[in-house]
DNA sequence: CGTTATATGGAGAACGTTCTACAAATCATT
DNA sequence: AATGATTTGTAGAACGTTCTCCATATAACG
């Protein structure tokens, strides 16, 4: 009895556009249209809803908005959680929304193409106002489906041709270019690149764009004929078997240009632990310019591509896009070098 | 014209559980039983829907599942996206959530109250069927108001006595313990912490248990009259010139327990810089045994909670309690030490 | 004053589900 | 064969919004 009486008014309290309308003695459309601000209110209606929403605490479903028009939501899909450049989008990303009316909702597919798929098609579901997809899986064609049904911005995906969705990207070839020609200014000739293995990175990742400017500006550099670049696997026991394989190997290079900072840190500290001298025997610049490579401890050289930056102009793509805009953008951003003690001096003229 | 032609079928084309019914030959309602596998429902019947939706790839509508029932999502809300302890939390939640029909989404506070609220409340309004909150720093009053609204289970917060939300964490006291206990097994009696300023860490924050273990460990341990506890703003110029003047403390400790990896990475890090020797002068463990701790640059002994089963227990819990559960549940997991060359050897042993 | 334009408010149909109540059909039981 | 019990399927009202018409009230104008 009793606790029925309790469960009973936590049920029914919710407040509703109704309950707001009963109590400014109004209608639900008038209510509505406060909300959205829309034409055809005068000033005294648009007090008496306000102070009634103020008075009763009123919140619009997220959930029957979305039903009908708006939900605010954009949805996020992250590639993987544990990488440090990611949360670096994320604040970009919030930074940009928190003073609008959009929230952002995030989903995390661990580079399961499966996954990445239903949580796309869960934001749909949702009804959410657009996506940005960070180094997403899906080949082009199927983006390009989604993009039928919902905005769509991809970040740290390669498909320039796209005219159904934007992109946003650092520009990686320079990237790696730069990383080669740092190297090259400083007495560097014997230059590998580590990548990732062709399963892990599709055609449009990031990755193969760093292989096509490492490839370039090694030719550039007049060395283009030996161009190597080493393929290091993403999973736990292989990639720092392939790793320290690397590092033992008699003609291995002097300098490193490798894919990711996740990699050239862990190769730093396997360095440390083979007794490898970095920089004195191995020079290494990594990619992401991670907190990590900044610390004391790792002083990691690396290609700054401001994840945050790339949160920011992606989410203001997006709202564009979701403002009506139809013709696709695709924009790209000039990475830096951010030097550090594995790249120091000019040491390198040794080397034959 | 013809963009009018081209934009209605896409329009037009979602296919809702009407479609599915009038392909099917049957009614709306029967559709729905299907879905939701409800009793009353002939294996024909069941066959003829499924068919259809297969060939029409039907997938129900989040948003107007949300209006009406369960909307097979939980909202997972964390403080802060940058602490690599946070991805562990989430791998578990994903990990548990996978073969269930639920999914998670995540949204980011950046240990906001003012944004916390309103993301708590947007997943309410969302008609989400549960909450993990990760941190959070809101008080547990207010907590225990939304927990009438949506099921909600705590993850880093210690409120054994809320009787309307669960709990689950690691027992951050015992951890604290158990560092100090390491310390003082290997000769150190000249021990502080370093810890969160005041404004950072409410009075249920793991910070603030930690504390408390490490003054009980310190007193077991006949070092109660001097446990001192330093305070480390989180802003990053004051953060590191309170490490900075720590560091070059005439009086500095022979041993330091930093309450997050966090802070002990940069200490390490800043220490090298200053020539600071560690564990030679200094002794360091922290909290979280984050990736980087265990990195061989790194190598920095810490406290393990293994975040990704906490990550489990507690989407484990907010199940259970979706499913009906209502007395409130407190898990507590006990932490592990991960010893590491940041405490090595018995050297400390020629101090007074 | 009558007429037309404009500003303001409201009715009510969607949106795509769930779920209660009920009708119809089938099966058991006497 | 009649009655009751059970199984199977459906109608239709909710859920909380948005948004397109409409209806009215007021202002502008000749």
């Amino acid at each position: 009895m009793s606790v029925e009486d309790k469960q009973k008014p936590q049920r029914n309290d919710r407040v509703t556009i109704r309950t707001v309308a009963t109590h400014a003695g109004v209608s639900v459309a008038a209510v509505s249209k406060v909300m959205r601000n829309a034409y055809g209110v005068s000033e005294a209606l648009r007090a008496k809803v306000t102070d009634a929403i103020d008075v009763l605490g009123y919140r619009p479903s997220r959930a029957a908005r979305g039903l009908r028009g708006q939900s605010f939501t954009i949805g996020v899909l992250l590639i993987d959680i544990r990488n440090p450049f990611l949360p670096e989008v994320i604040a970009g990303v919030n930074g940009v929304l928190a003073p609008s009316h959009y929230q952002a909702m995030i989903g995390v597919s661990d580079a399961q193409v499966q996954l990445e798929t239903s949580l796309i098609e869960s934001m749909i579901d949702y009804k959410m106002d657009g996506l940005i997809l960070v180094a997403p899986r899906l080949p082009s064609e199927i983006l390009a489906k989604f993009a039928v049904e919902i905005p769509i911005v991809a970040v740290g995906y390669h498909a320039a041709g796209a005219t159904a969705f934007d992109t946003v990207n650092a520009d990686d070839q320079r990237g790696a270019e730069i990383a080669v020609e740092a190297l090259l200014a400083r007495g560097y000739r014997d230059i590998e690149m580590l990548s990732l293995g062709e399963r892990e990175g599709h055609a449009v990742s990031v990755v193969r764009q760093r292989e096509i400017g490492f490839r370039r500006a090694m030719q550039r550099g007049g060395l283009g004929s030996s161009a190597p670049i080493g393929k290091i696997p993403i999973a736990s026991p292989k990639r720092e078997e392939a790793m320290r394989k690397f590092l033992s190997r008699k003609d291995r290079p002097r300098a490193v240009f490798c894919w990711s900072d996740l990699d050239a840190i862990t190769l730093l500290s396997l360095a440390v632990e083979m007794g490898v001298r970095v920089p004195e025997d191995l020079a290494v610049i990594g990619y992401d310019n991670s907190s990590t490579a900044a610390l004391g401890l790792v002083n990691l050289a690396s290609i700054d591509q401001s994840g945050r930056e790339l949160g920011q102009v992606a989410t203001r793509a997006l709202i564009s896009r979701i403002e009506g805009r139809s013709a696709a953008e695709h924009i790209l951003q000039i990475p830096s070098l951010v030097s550090r003690n594995s790249l120091a001096g000019s040491e390198a003229t040794k080397q034959g």
